[in-house]
DNA sequence: AACGATTAAATCGTGTGCGATCTAAATAGG
DNA sequence: CCTATTTAGATCGCACACGATTTAATCGTT
């Protein structure tokens, strides 16, 4: 069964993430925010969840840790009180500087020839987007 | 990141299995343990940890839930009271019966060529092994 | 201007995952 | 034997993930 290739894959790579990820009190889906902060001024909490696939339900717990640990800064929008806006704070900036390496190592540890991972990472997106499309 | 690119995917066949398995009042890990419990007269939590990538911390709440909700049974075993040997319950076997066709829905949902699907599975299950060898 | 509909986050409850620790049972070495 | 170690599960706390609901702000229509 694929799906449970994919989810065993999912569990591994959050395994050796965990461990690259710990000594800088990151969790995984805490660095994907950070990630995704990083390529933007600020982002509105729905933003984050057009990219990282998740809802506030999700996201807001998540944000109020990470704003407690100063890492993200969130502010309500003036022009729409409804949106709260989310950016790095320094403290988060420089973290995210810190595990710029990370992806790398976690490459250099698969013994697979580059080429086979980026077609396989394309197959991937084109599996999540016909799945994302047979929920909807 | 090929690693998002693996959460996504699974993040997506989570929810597509959800809407699928909600009529049977399954969860998706729910669903792996039972099939894993149909493959065999019954398993130790730990084999159930080896074939789920999962330990006891995990499967303990979970195989409990499982039990009350009559789809399980669970016992020690007499020769090691160590043990526990889990089995599939008459309800979990009906359940079983119920969802046997859960998988070919899903790839029917999937507008993608078998061929390129197996190959995929082939690559992640690949991937899967390497990242856990790393870890290891 | 007013009010029903829509939208963005937040809240709540349940179910995974997992690091760390604990308990009890079996085994090994003296 | 009898203690030390190992092993199998269980427990606890914390962090996702998500269905369902709630709150508050904005928009649309009249």
């Amino acid at each position: 069964m694929l799906c449970f290739s994919v989810y065993a894959a999912q569990l591994a790579f959050n395994r050796l993430y965990k461990q690259l990820l710990a000594p800088h009190g990151l969790t995984y889906l805490q660095y994907l925010v950070l990630v995704a902060l990083a390529q933007a001024e600020d982002r509105t909490v729905g933003e984050l969840g057009d990219v990282l696939f998740l809802e506030s339900n999700t996201l807001t717990p998540l944000l109020k840790r990470m704003e407690a640990a100063g890492l993200v800064v969130r502010r309500r929008d003036a022009e729409d009180e409804r949106v709260v806006r989310v950016a790095l704070a320094p403290a988060g900036a420089e973290v995210v500087a810190q595990v710029e390496c990370v992806p790398l190592d976690v490459l250099s540890a698969l013994d697979m020839p580059l080429g086979d991972l980026q077609q396989m990472k394309a197959a991937i997106d084109r599996l999540g987007s016909e799945l994302r499309k047979s929920t909807a």
